[in-house]
DNA sequence: CATCTAATTGATAATGATTATTTATAGAAA
DNA sequence: TTTCTATAAATAATCATTATCAATTAGATG
């Protein structure tokens, strides 16, 4: 795990940059994503942050998600059956062990590419059932296009 | 690729001795499914369907596709930013490629394990951005626990 | 410090995919 | 044919996410 304190640093840095301002609910959303261990979705983070500011808003925290993975300073898990959730503290992609009974994502430590699934399953007690390997990039056709993507 | 009639006959067998019905909305899906080459989506199922019966609901064909899922005669690919996707010709997890742009999902041949960004690209022609796997399991927790999914 | 303005917030409506519900229909078995 | 149950169709409900828009505010400027 990246030091929380300097990807926290990193992250402001960043929105500085762009132009964007640190208002209280980004700088309180930004500390909880650059912990973010246990992969929170949308609907956590707002829990945590309501216990901060009651007032603040899911949209809000849509919102900042999403500016947050434009900008790569948060990774988004988008998978289907356990809701889109954050990873803010690893803001790239990595592999994830998903428990499909209660959700609870780890990220596995992860070294040589053969064996894998056992070696995981040594390492964390998961019982492994399946996995899912997405490779993500442009059909030849939409590299042509060079277009804006929809 | 399966072949698809044998495809289509194994989950007509799988489904009778389920003692599940075949209706001619049903035999439309399996043969859709069996072939399923583009990892149609339920919308574009429904689309297919209709063109024979045009009074098919879609809620139907989700009824159907959550049926076969049971059975494991279909793979549903669930990944958030596409939509859900189902492969009736390998109703098992497999890796995919998925275009950014525009949605396009490719079984890539699939060997060993290393260099295989590289080999899959020189294959398809895709530019690959990046890539996502995902292990999913029972956590320690929940294989203690032994109850049924939520 | 006061002012200004665009960025941001909060509240809520809209969306869209999926699931649930309800009534009608159609094969199988008696 | 009658009965029984699985399935179909139509539609309402749900739920996560996104869009809208008026009100507020961060942060630059004077």
């Amino acid at each position: 795990m990246a030091d929380p304190q300097e990807r926290l640093e990193q992250t402001i840095r960043v929105l500085k940059d762009k132009g964007c301002r640190l208002t209280p609910q980004r700088l309180a959303m930004l500390r909880i994503l650059s912990k973010s261990e246990g992969h929170p979705s949308a609907e956590q983070i707002y829990e945590q942050i309501r216990a901060d500011y009651p007032t603040t808003s899911l949209a809000t925290i849509y919102k900042t998600l999403s500016l947050l993975k434009n900008m790569n300073e948060v990774f988004e898990i988008t998978f289907a059956s356990v809701g889109s959730h954050y990873d803010g503290n690893k803001p790239y992609p990595h592999p994830h062990l998903i428990c499909t009974k209660c959700g609870q994502i780890l990220d596995p430590e992860f070294g040589p590419l053969a064996g894998i699934s056992q070696e995981i399953s040594r390492q964390t007690g998961y019982k492994i059932t399946h996995q899912q390997l997405i490779f993500f990039g442009l059909c030849p056709k939409c590299q042509k296009a060079g277009q804006a993507p929809e």
